[in-house]
Parts: C-alpha cells; sequence; structure tokens
DNA sequence: ATCTCTTGTCATATGCCGGTAATAAAAAGC
DNA sequence: GCTTTTTATTACCGGCATATGACAAGAGAT
C-alpha cells in the first residue's frame, strides 16, 4: 500500500515542520511549500491524494487556490482541507462553498489535523483505509474483488479467490484441510479432504508470476501455510 | 435528480423543526427523530443519502449509532455529520475516529450546517449535488438526465440510467446482485435476483458505442462492478 | 383506444468452475 | 532398497452461474 501523499500549504515555517513530521511518522508522504503559486504548479506535476491549505498564504491567496485546483480536470477531484484563522463564519462557508471538503479553524492540535484528514481519505480513497490486504508482493482489495502481484492482475477462480483472501487474512499460520474446508467453504461442507490439494494447486498456478516465489508451504501431514517470499 | 434524503437525529424539537424547515427549503427530504434506537431502525429500513447526528441523545448514544450505522453494511457507506457541545476535543476526534466524516459545534448557524452537509455530499455523492460524473470516455449528467460516451448520446431506459448512476457513483466497487436491487430499486423491492442480470445486459448494449470495451465486469459468483477501460 | 416504450420473468444456451478419481511423484519409515 | 504414506498433477464430467433472446403485462403518451 502505498503512503498517501499529502500536499502541504502553509507559510508559517514552524508549524508546516511539525506538521510534516507528525503526519510522516503515521506514515504519509508530504510535500511541503510555502507559496500559493507553488502550490499550484506541484499539484499540477503530480497531483496529492490530499492537500491541506492554509487560507491565509503567500501568494496566490488560499480561495483562489482552492478555485483554481477545482478547476484543472487533473486535481478537481482532490480533497482539500483549509486552516483558517479562528473567525469569520462567512470565511469558513465561502471556503466550502467553493470546494473545499473540510477545515480547522486554528489554533487546532495536530491530533485532530491527522483525524480529519484521515476521515476525508478514509471517505475517497477506501483502498488506503484497511479494505486492503497485502502480503509480501501480494495485494488483494477485497471491495473491487481484485488480486495483484508485481503489478500483474491475478486471474483466480471465485474459491481461489476465497482462499487466498483467508490466507492473507491469517499469514504464517498452518491449516489443516479440514480447517481450510470449514473456512473457506464453510462449516458443513462434505467435500473430500484430497479436493484441498487441487484447489491448492490452482491458487498456486494462479499466483505464479515471472521470477516470484511460491507463497503456499506445504506442511506434510499437517496442512497448508501462506507466506510472503 | 431526486431530493437527497436526510436522517436527522436531535431531541431538542425546536431545533429539530428549524433544521427540517430550513432544508426542506434546499431541496432535501427529511425525516426526523429523537431517539437513538428509532434512528437505526429507520435507517436499516431505507438507507438515507446522509445522517445528522447529536452527540447527546436519549437512548443510544451518538457514538453507538456512529459504531452501528457503520457495522451495519447496508448503511456502512452512509456519511455522517455530527453535531457536538461546543467542547471537549477528545469527543470530537473520538467521533471522527469512529467513523463521522464530519462534524459541527454547536451553536452553529443553519446556513453552515447546510454548506457542510453540502460538502459532504458532493464528496460522498456528487451526482446528488448536481454535479457531471466522469468514468473512463462516459460522461453522465444527472441534472439533464443524459448520458454521453465519446461524444455519442446514449440511449438508456430509465432503470438503466439509475443503475449506470449508481455504478459511476461508485467505480471500481463490486455490488451483490442484492445490493444492486437495494441501491437502484429502492430497497425491500421483492424482485427476481436474476432480474438484474437482464438489466445489465441491457446497460451493455446501451452502453456499447464503436470501438469501445465493456466497462462492466461480471464477477462470478458476486456480482458486477463498473470500471474505466 | 391504440401505440410505444419499459420492465420483470422465463426458457434456453453456453461456458466456466468445482469436485472426484486416477496416476505420478515425493517424502518418510524400516 | 523397498514399502508405505502423503502430496502433486492431470483429466474429466456434471452442475451451476451467467448470457441472451423472447414474451406479456403495465405505464404513458398521442
Amino acid at each position: 500500500m502505498p503512503a498517501p501523499r499529502l500536499l502541504l500549504v502553509e507559510d508559517d515555517l514552524s508549524l508546516a515542520e511539525l506538521l510534516q513530521y507528525r503526519f510522516e511518522a503515521e506514515g504519509y508522504e508530504v510535500h511541503v511549500t510555502g507559496d500559493g503559486d507553488e502550490a499550484l504548479i506541484l499539484a499540477d506535476e503530480q497531483a496529492p491524494d490530499l492537500v491541506i491549505l492554509d487560507w491565509m498564504v503567500e501568494g496566490t491567496s488560499g480561495i483562489e487556490i482552492c478555485r483554481r485546483l477545482r478547476r484543472d480536470k487533473e486535481t478537481a477531484h482532490v480533497p482539500i482541507v483549509m486552516l483558517t484563522a479562528r473567525g469569520s463564519e462567512d470565511d469558513r462557508i465561502r471556503g466550502l462553498e467553493t470546494g473545499a471538503d473540510d477545515y480547522v479553524t486554528k489554533p487546532f492540535s495536530p491530533r485532530e489535523l491527522i483525524a480529519r484528514v484521515g476521515a476525508v481519505l478514509r471517505r475517497v480513497r477506501p483502498a488506503l483505509a484497511g479494505e486492503m490486504l497485502e502480503v509480501g508482493d501480494i495485494k488483494l482489495d477485497a471491495t473491487s474483488h481484485k488480486a495483484t502481484r508485481r503489478g500483474h492482475a491475478l486471474q483466480l477462480g471465485p474459491t481461489e479467490f476465497r482462499l487466498l483472501r483467508f490466507f492473507m487474512e491469517h499469514p504464517g499460520r498452518v491449516f489443516s484441510r479440514g480447517q481450510l474446508l470449514d473456512a473457506v467453504w464453510g462449516t458443513g461442507s462434505d467435500i473430500e479432504l484430497r479436493t484441498v490439494d487441487v484447489h491448492i494447486r490452482r491458487l498456486r498456478k494462479g499466483l505464479s508470476v515471472e521470477g516470484s516465489k511460491d507463497p503456499v508451504r506445504t506442511v506434510r501431514s499437517a496442512g497448508y501455510a501462506f507466506e510472503a517470499s
């Protein structure tokens, strides 16, 4: 899962530095600028996942940046969180109506800002919010029902997909054939134990990508386990 | 464009009445309840487009309602705006972390709340806010009720249009036939699951334009997903 | 009233998927 | 080395999920 990229537009250097530090500690990739025009250039170069925008910033004003970000097709859907001075409600409403997704009034605690940014990102990019499983070089997105390995999309049948999902939810652990039948096929399915072998094979085949190791380990007389290469 | 449906959970009657009036003037359909448990029942019956939730409400507490709404698959994706008393930052952060999308601290002006609700809806359900949807080479204008692909105007029946709109609001995600029935036909329609297949076919036919790929992906034993070519 | 368009259901076709059994291969025990 | 046990691999067939076309009932328009 790639780190979400934030663009922080803030000309108070000490505040910018503090926020950058905190957000990086949370696993974000943060780009900082104190200048409005530079912000637009940066955003256009590579659209960030979210913009934190100080209302009062040098160069182009916050509201103008907001408008321009929305106008440019590249960045039209990037969520924006504004930082505003305590104060006039009109400003805040104008901000929301211009297209900001959220605002926080100064002074605020970094923790609150982090929580808000998290809430917005959860909305916009569910993939960043934990619906995505990742073990080794294999990624599985339950919502879109897709699995990939090193960029290659994996082609799996329904049962193999469920099997892979179960394994990725419990990496490293060994499961007997009976346990796998219960977990993947459902309790009470009277299916031959040996059938699991066949699906393991199919899963292995589906997971094989050029130059990749088999992540399924067979444990003789016990079952199978899934582990990162 | 159907009026967005709000569920307002607020036990201060005079405030509730005021808000209901204001939101209805803005073109929303508003359901009001002052009781937490009733709110959950109402939401489960027919998922609203957005919930406005007073933190301090009779019956089940706000945070508990929030949690339960998120847990129920039916309402997991419904955006929530909290109303909190001025005050403890902890409450607000806890709210955001529980899954609320936004909060407004009392006292607030109705105008501000309306702006916030609008911002959240724009983010989550662009079509409800009258925006143009665009996925791949397909464009859909909810206001004028028209869809185009590469300049060609698409000819779709009403149901296909609603289906397309729902898909374009949630691109990439897989929906079961049951979910599609709930979302497009309305909760509680006792329609054969297989009927969805037929409408998917009709949608596919309606979307086929010379030299264009089918954007509807069937996920065997799971449902359908919509994605840009 | 007639016509058109829409919509839900059914019947049929199709093709993928899943379970089983048979055989080969590998590992463990002696 | 030989047997026994466990797993790997292949092939096959039946079943089930989806695709597709047709149809009749209903809604709206003219």
